[in-house]
DNA sequence: TACCAGGAGAGCG
DNA sequence: CGCTCTCATGGT
């Protein structure tokens, strides 16, 4: 009936991949000459950026692209969300300086299993485990000829079988006993992480921060980024930090007050305002043209403490 | 070489 | 509760 076909593009703008696939989300995609190669349920993908949107190329013909553009909320009303935004300069400003930045909408399990990794670890690293993880025990997808294999991301089913020895010998340290742990209770349903889908935030927040190895902040990454619950604003501390020096520049300001701040002051997608401060915080505005109102982090020699009483 | 990054959890008062 | 310490690894 319908015409499969290895390559489309979908209409969507602003949409900035680069910026979007790079935010901190994802941990899987590869970028070489202009594009970003990955693998995106199960399925070996290519993305580039177009004027008007993205262009998609896959290894076998498809028919039906949802899988895609369910991940890439192309469909995703921007417009709609920046009107929901409080008018105040430091937002404005951030997105201002990278207009077309997206939340993803990925596996669930796929999301929770590389924030379970992510923990005291940087964006290059956790990169590195995931990649490690994924060879060893993700299944292989059909790649374009002459590409290198690639591997979906192993199912929490695979991983329950596996030794926290092998594990660790992924690089992912302490993080093994907690990946290992959550893969087994996931496989056996409990939490049945389809399901956190029809909970309201709260609960699906609790059934998450029930397992092993699972915070506050990997909670709110998972629910924003794979969930859609897209009032969740995980509080890392790039985020705190982009509150601190955005709206209380040189005030001491706690973590209680800062966690009161972001749930009152951004509405109900206060999720999409976090990844706009993420995003604007860590580049100090150095990917576009460089705005005054958000100024990289203060580049500190020695000594950081910040409640330090003595 | 020592030290840092950066979140969860255990232990403590 | 609200602190402080520890956890494993790679990068500076």
């Amino acid at each position: 009936m319908t015409c499969a076909d290895r390559r489309t593009r979908f209409r969507a703008q602003p949409y900035d991949l680069a910026a979007t696939l790079n935010s901190g989300q994802a941990f899987r995609w590869q970028a070489t000459d202009g594009a970003f190669a990955g693998v995106v349920s199960g399925r070996w993908v290519r993305l580039t950026q177009a004027a008007d949107g993205i262009a998609a190329e896959v290894a076998v013909p498809v028919a039906d692209w949802r899988w895609l553009t369910n991940y890439l909320q192309v469909e995703a009303d921007l417009s709609a969300v920046l009107a929901t935004f409080p008018p105040d300069e430091p937002l404005r400003a951030a997105v201002r300086a990278c207009p077309g930045l997206r939340l993803l909408r990925q596996d669930p399990w796929e999301c929770l299993a590389s924030f379970i990794l992510s923990s005291t670890k940087q964006i290059v690293q956790i990169r590195q485990i995931v990649r490690v993880l994924c060879e060893r025990y993700g299944a292989p997808v059909v790649t374009p000829a002459g590409h290198p294999p690639e591997f979906g991301f192993p199912a929490a089913e695979r991983l329950a079988t596996c030794t926290e020895a092998e594990l660790r010998a992924c690089k992912m340290g302490f993080r093994a006993r907690y990946l290992r742990a959550a893969a087994e209770r996931v496989a056996a349903g409990a939490p049945d992480l389809a399901a956190l889908r029809d909970l309201d935030l709260g609960a699906a927040r609790a059934a998450l921060m029930a397992l092993p190895g699972v915070g506050p902040k990997i909670a709110d990454c998972v629910l924003l980024f794979a969930y859609g619950f897209q009032a969740a604003f995980p509080l890392d501390v790039w985020v705190l930090r982009a509150l601190r020096q955005l709206y209380f520049p040189r005030q001491p300001v706690g973590v209680r007050r800062l966690r009161a701040f972001s749930e009152t002051h951004f509405g109900p997608y206060a999720g999409y305002a976090q990844q706009y401060l993420f995003h604007a915080i860590r580049t100090g505005g150095r990917s576009q043209e460089s705005d005054p109102a958000i100024e990289p982090p203060a580049r500190r020699r020695r000594t950081c403490r910040v409640g330090g009483k003595s």
